[in-house]
DNA sequence: ATTGCTGCAAACTGTTTGCACTTGA
DNA sequence: TCAAGTGCAAACAGTTTGCAGCAAT
């Protein structure tokens, strides 16, 4: 049961341009913002529109189908939940992204827990600093 | 030492703009944005210009007298370095920010530092999730 | 007297929205 | 059929920039 059949079963419609951005987000093995799902989209039908994109992500994301980040480069970048939860490391020096799995974050997520009675929604969380190779 | 002083050392003129912009940043009692910060600084010189305003609080960023926050509102947000660090856990239901010490992240630095070599810039860290009232 | 800084206006980026038209169910 | 979804264009918010003039050193 992928996306598509989930909207379908909710009673959404399924027009092509949702199954095209689902098709991206799915494809790309990153984390892709809404641009490049529109580039992606784009190239397989011109009139595509970007305000689309926007409105098919926003449907998902309301779902619970996609997840978002910020990396920090000013934009969004979406992540489809079936593919699993994971943080990353952003390096400022060199913008490379390392793949922190979910379980580095559980005693954190446990402390906060504990001691704030906090329930802290940890999926693609990023964390800024400076990576092994910068440090020199 | 404030900000004035380092940053006439460091042979940056001393612009009236500029101290408005510092004294704003030191008075307010949270993290601020750009806008709230100029709003201040135009009530005392209605000249003042939000370029202005950003420049400043880039420079202050560049010479490390001031940090950077993401609270998830579309806005970065400003604290002067000079006052500590701490962290924030953000509740998306209700919007209430608890303050986190800086404590609270030791152990996760610790981890990141030993298992992945990463150096985390652990300042104003924003988690988001849901508060102990928003839990019902 | 320089040259760094400011004010202004205009551009820019990512995202959202109003509206008339189209289309999936 | 007909409400849900789309394309378009325009608006939006926060931030950045080019340039001519101003002012701190």
């Amino acid at each position: 049961m992928g996306c598509d059949q989930t909207l379908k079963g909710l009673g959404y419609r399924l027009t092509p341009q949702r199954i095209m951005v689902v098709e991206a987000l799915h494809g790309a093995d990153e984390h892709v913002s809404a641009e490049e799902i529109y580039t992606q989209v784009k190239a397989r039908y011109p009139y595509a529109n970007i305000s689309t994109v926007y409105r098919t992500l926003e449907l998902l994301k309301e779902l619970g189908l996609v997840t978002e980040t910020d990396l920090g480069d000013g934009r969004v970048r979406y992540h489809p939940a079936e593919k699993g939860h994971h943080h990353h490391l952003v390096c400022h020096k060199c913008g490379k992204i390392i793949d922190l799995p979910e379980s580095a974050l559980f005693h954190l997520e446990e402390t906060l827990s504990r001691d704030y009675r906090f329930q802290p929604d940890l999926k693609h969380l990023a964390i800024f600093g400076v990576c092994a190779d910068c440090q020199k």
